[in-house]
DNA sequence: CGGTTGCTTGAGATCCATCAATAGGAGTGG
DNA sequence: CCACTCCTATTGATGGATCTCAAGCAACCG
């Protein structure tokens, strides 16, 4: 429950430039139709990696932020930390994901920004994201787009956490994941590694620790899934997908260019 | 829970130029430093207002998207219908709310826009913003904080979903209306109109409309408020907030030239 | 080996949902 | 003005989902 207090270490040198921004552009790469030089723009934006002991701050709550962060690996969240203790995630970040809009001004951060396993994030510098999208058509439309994907997958949230009961919203969770993931190449047909505590995810699906545990139990027995160490293994997709009200068709929002 | 099917009706002339934008920009000014032309020129984006019945669609869900919605009048809703017919309302919108960030590209959208009362909606071109925004660095900021308080409102929501009671949820909902209306002037100091069915609210906050109502009648036994008719009143707004572990600090973002 | 962290299980309490019935209020037509 | 209807708010009773507390277990790690 309550987030360790532990900073980024220095830069970590294993992260080359270009492995830096793999994952990250694998992923734009389903929103815009990047060109060579597009990705070796974006590349250069990418820099400054640090890494984070899992539950370090990498942002605090009440900070200012002037740099956007971009994970390159482990799983980090945005989270909030109310006044009688309670964490709620509101955000889970993979690797390949940029923590925050593109565009949006320097200001002070409502919700924190944290490592959920070790992590290495780097640091983009606003100003520099921005210049990039006004001059690159094709760069502004994979951001926009990214952004879109963001939003509807926060909206998606509150989906779950208003109208879905533990087990819709942890197999619903597992879906998300599980196409996420495999756009950054990331899982396989039949799963995905998955690092992050049941205390973690009962903060993500505003549960109790303990019902996390129960539910999972239940979607085990039923054969859907198994969770030994960190292997989550899904044995039938569809099945899961409609038990839990999934519906992948809003997670690619078309590209202007394919609209009617 | 169903949605009506009454589509908007024909051009409203009682809605001239200048009034249809004046609440929303009464709202920008809370985000960016407007001058007379900026407003001008924004003015001149909002048109082809309609009206709609309650319940009404106003972007039903699944449908393309080209034209951003901004409500002049009346409450509307962005909402989910799942597949076992729960509904979930992801955000509300109040008069001189623009229904969606405002540079989205086109794209299908995966939840729909309904109008919660009786409404008048104006549709802005998607280009014409962007345009706008690109040339006048000063509508770009106060788009851009429109679009951060947006998503802050959509976080706390999770974060309300997910880690508040009931009456939290009831209570937090009641502050953050009395601030948003405040800033384009339809709440006084005690209170404001609350013209939504307590149906509408627990599909907002995730319960059940028994709940709510439930819920309502001890907010109102501790003296917290009255809701009358479509009239709520704020007895003691900071015991209130307290309650409901509101923090207002997190609703007016720094601009820029603010930041330390 | 002891300490820590995460997972699992049980029992009991609480919050909230569901079902069903009643009451109040606004509008409508006679 | 009354009868009627629809919609919303309210109330009661009951069951279910989920939480909390508490304890035990398993894995890992220095």
């Amino acid at each position: 429950m309550i987030l360790g207090r532990i900073g980024g270490t220095a830069f970590t040198p294993r992260w080359a430039n270009d492995a830096m921004s793999e994952l990250f552009l694998r992923k734009l790469r389903h929103g815009a139709p990047l060109q060579a030089e597009d990705e070796a723009l974006l590349s250069c934006l990418v820099q400054g990696a640090r890494s984070y002991e899992a539950r370090a701050d990498i942002v605090p709550q009440g900070s200012a932020q002037r740099m956007l962060s971009l994970v390159l690996d482990g799983w980090a969240c945005r989270y909030k930390l109310l006044a009688n203790g309670r964490r709620q995630i509101t955000a889970l970040f993979l690797p390949g994901d940029l923590c925050e809009p593109f565009g949006v001004m320097p200001h002070v951060v409502d919700q924190g920004l944290a490592a959920l396993t070790p992590a290495v994030v780097a640091s983009v510098p606003l100003g520099a994201v921005q210049d990039a999208a006004r001059r690159w058509p094709r760069i502004a439309e994979a951001l926009w787009w990214d952004l879109l994907v963001a939003a509807t997958l926060e909206r998606e949230h509150i989906v779950s956490l208003g109208r879905r009961s533990a087990s819709e919203r942890l197999g619903h969770l597992f879906c998300e994941l599980h196409v996420r993931l495999t756009m950054v190449g990331l899982a396989d047909e039949d799963g995905f590694d998955l690092p992050i505590t049941q205390s973690d995810l009962s903060d993500l699906l505003g549960l109790s620790a303990v019902h996390v545990n129960r539910s999972l139990q239940d979607l085990r027995q039923t054969g859907l899934l198994a969770l030994r160490g960190r292997r989550l293994t899904l044995y039938d997709i569809d099945r899961l997908r409609e038990l839990s009200l999934f519906e992948p068709a809003w997670f690619h929002p078309r590209r202007s260019d394919a609209l009617p």
